[in-house]
DNA sequence: ATGACACGACTATCGTGA
């Protein structure tokens, strides 16, 4: 089983990028982020004509969340139980067995603000509802964009802001560990300054001026089946790029 | 120190992103 995360900046730009992608890649189940479309302007037509099913969870203008699966989707829920919030960052659905959650969490944009009070908040209400989730799905991948580079190995060395690699948003990043969640690209080698978005500005795809911060966490249950995990970088390089890669995940199921 | 680039929004600049 193939699963993928990918921040596409605009499905409605970026729908071709979309297609080719799944054509050449056939992956089981897609997570999508920022889908900056409503539900209504979704173009289910054109996936499910690529074989595809999709559930999703819409706005106007900003975030915006989807699944696409090979398999029909089940057991499908928007946003996060309890947790009052306008914005569509949350959809999980039940694929083939597994329970998969796409999330795009929060900027934050700059440390002490109040989107990154936000974004705070909104981690530690994702973290206890995946508490209550993972006890009722053995099998889980969390997948998506989740603004935070876990680790110093996942920033390039010349990134000097303090977000996304802020001290409180890596305990976050850490409590969802501490729920038995594993990082699957860390379950593998990988080359040296591996990121999955780059700026738009500066060439920084052309100097790998990075961040890791798309990822594919999986539960306890899951993690012997881990095949490989990894960036693909191949649609960064295409006219009209998103500035986020797909991370793809290969299990053994 | 600031901006760079991309996208969407009541098309003209601006909020937001990371």
């Amino acid at each position: 089983m193939k699963i993928a995360t990918w921040n596409v900046n605009s499905l409605k730009v970026r729908l071709p990028h979309v297609l080719d992608w799944l054509a050449a890649n056939q992956p089981d189940a897609l997570c999508l982020q920022e889908l900056k479309m409503e539900d209504k302007a979704f173009p289910l037509a054109e996936l499910q004509a690529a074989g595809y099913h999709a559930v999703y969870n819409g706005q106007k203008t900003y975030n915006g969340v989807a699944i696409l699966s090979r398999a029909a989707p089940t057991e499908v829920l928007r946003d996060i139980p309890g947790f009052s919030d306008e914005q569509k960052r949350i959809i999980a659905a039940t694929v083939d067995g597994v329970r998969v959650i796409c999330g795009y969490f929060p900027n934050g944009q700059a440390v002490g603000s109040e989107k990154f009070a936000y974004k705070l908040r909104w981690l530690t209400a994702l973290t206890e509802w995946l508490r209550e989730e993972m006890r009722q799905h053995e099998r889980l991948v969390l997948g998506g964009d989740f603004n935070v580079a876990p680790e110093d190995r996942d920033a390039h060395p010349d990134w000097k802001d303090e977000i996304h690699v802020s001290e409180p948003e890596r305990a976050a990043f850490a409590a969802l560990l501490g729920l038995g969640l594993v990082d699957t690209f860390r379950l593998f080698e990988q080359p040296e300054r591996s990121y999955s978005w780059w700026d738009y500005r500066l060439f920084a795809f052309r100097r790998n001026f990075g961040l890791r911060i798309d990822h594919l966490l999986v539960s306890p249950a899951l993690t012997a089946a881990c095949r490989s995990c990894a960036v693909d970088k191949t649609p960064r390089s295409l006219e009209r790029p998103s500035d986020h890669a797909p991370v793809v995940l290969e299990l053994a199921l």
